[in-house]
DNA sequence: CCAACGATGGTCT
DNA sequence: GACCATCGTTGGC
């Protein structure tokens, strides 16, 4: 079942803990969202928002449930769900998935021309925010829509999973906030 | 195992 | 012109 309206308008925090455990669906790739970290307006300097609206991150602006997808580093894209009020600028980077189906797929979107496959590892598929957008096939073309009507959607889940938090990964502002959450003990995580 | 590094290009000042 | 919410490879132990 997709989630709907309600799901996506609770708080930054609390939505990016309630996403944990709940399934990215987009076509037949299926899997379970193990790694999230959210950004917040009021004091997160490492949130992209903070320092106001500029063409990159207008869609963060937008209402809660649409996407936010950048590129980074020139290669690689990485995928936001806009949360917290329309105006207010928060969103949740989804950063590590259990693949659960469409796994070939996902594969052939990884693999690239290399000596040794570190894809053949399940866990090396979607465990990190670059690699789950090449396995998925997220480019900038998802920037700015609507996971309530769309293609891709976030679907309900039956379990309930332990979580853990850090802090988060790779800025270079906001390092010290505790707002990394990830399912514990989850070997599809980006990094212990 | 792990630290260091380069690829690569959009975005913002 | 500097900065990046990354990743795969390389070279050390």
């Amino acid at each position: 079942m997709p989630l709907g309206k309600q799901f996506y308008n609770q708080p930054t925090i609390d939505l990016a803990q309630a996403l944990l455990g709940k399934y990215l669906v987009y076509g037949d790739l299926r899997g379970t969202i193990v790694e999230t970290e959210a950004y917040l307006f009021y004091n997160d300097p490492g949130c992209h928002a903070s320092r106001g609206m500029t063409p990159r991150n207008a869609p963060m602006f937008g209402p809660a449930g649409n996407t936010y997808v950048y590129l980074i580093y020139g290669m690689y894209h990485c995928l936001n769900i806009v949360s917290g009020k329309t105006g207010e600028g928060e969103a949740v980077l989804i950063r590590a998935i259990e693949p659960v189906s469409g796994i070939e797929a996902m594969r052939k979107r990884r693999s690239t021309t290399r000596r040794w496959r570190s894809t053949d590892r399940l866990e090396n598929l979607c465990n990190g925010p670059g690699k789950l957008c090449q396995a998925f096939g997220i480019t900038k073309k998802h920037n700015n829509l609507s996971l309530l009507t769309g293609d891709l959607r976030i679907h309900t889940s039956r379990e309930k999973p332990e979580i853990a938090s850090s802090t988060r990964i790779g800025l270079s502002a906001g390092q010290e906030l505790e707002l990394r959450f990830f399912i514990k003990d989850s070997k599809f995580v980006s990094k212990k």
